[in-house]
DNA sequence: AGTGCTGCTCTCTTTTTGAGACTATATGAA
DNA sequence: TTCATATAGTCTCAAAAAGAGAGCAGCACT
């Protein structure tokens, strides 16, 4: 018997045991993965791991995400409970986006993936270059 | 000094330091983090990671993605070398889609992030509730 | 001859995202 | 005064992505 393929099975189980009669349409843990898996979120997550920042600073640091899809992001990742917006009553007002500590724990698990990525992504660009050669 | 933050930042610059000259728009770590931060990658990355399945057996398993979004994700993945697509020569042929070894390997940190949501998923609700709470 | 299974693709509609103008207030420069 | 800048957004319209569902080709079973 092999420890490591039960493990992942049993993973599979929970995911589908979290719904209603292995229903995975409202799964809590999709609900909450797919709050996270958006174009921005992760990235913004990553920003606010290295400190606080204001809205135009996010905005300068990441050029090509629009300014309604940062606001709207943003807005996101505070309804989930990731990301404390605080408005300074200074002239003109700023804003200072930081993450909680739900967020900070939740960077743990996504910096993992982070790190993957980037011992990984020359095999991955290897792969989608195979894969156009041949499908092309 | 803490060593947790200066290790957040460490990952950050580097998350920057892949981009050429801190232009964070052709950065290839987001590249491969947008590759399986879709809607539907990291569910079926769970699915295959139990075992292999077939076509239809993933859409019976996911009720409510559609064929079309079923064939792009998988391809999609099989592109970036995390599936694997083999053809049975049955009649009807059937198609049988599993983990590469790439994707066995990005798996593991993609669970940490589930096992994450598994956990947490209450404190996400009840953050969203509170925040609906005061901004409805 | 009709029905069903397989793994798709094609079209149409709805949703999401992107690009960019516009708001309101205040500060400093010409 | 008038112009330019900065703040953090919102609003509108076009483009891209996703969802719904029909259609297809080949074979088996009845």
């Amino acid at each position: 018997m092999d420890s490591k393929i039960l493990n992942l099975r049993s993973k599979m189980e929970v995911y589908k045991a979290m719904t209603d009669g292995g229903n995975f349409a409202d799964c809590p843990v999709r609900d909450v993965i797919q709050g996270i898996s958006g174009k921005w979120s992760s990235l913004l997550m990553m920003a606010l791991a290295e400190r606080p920042y204001r809205f135009g600073e996010l905005r300068r640091l990441v050029p090509d995400i629009s300014q309604r899809m940062l606001t709207q992001t943003l807005h996101d990742l505070q309804r989930d409970g990731y990301v404390h917006r605080e408005v300074f009553p200074t002239k003109p007002p700023s804003v200072e986006y930081s993450l909680t500590d739900l967020g900070r724990s939740m960077f743990g698990p996504l910096q993992q993936l982070v790190q993957w990525a980037e011992l990984n992504h020359g095999a991955v660009r290897d792969a989608r270059a195979a894969f156009d050669a041949t499908q092309g």
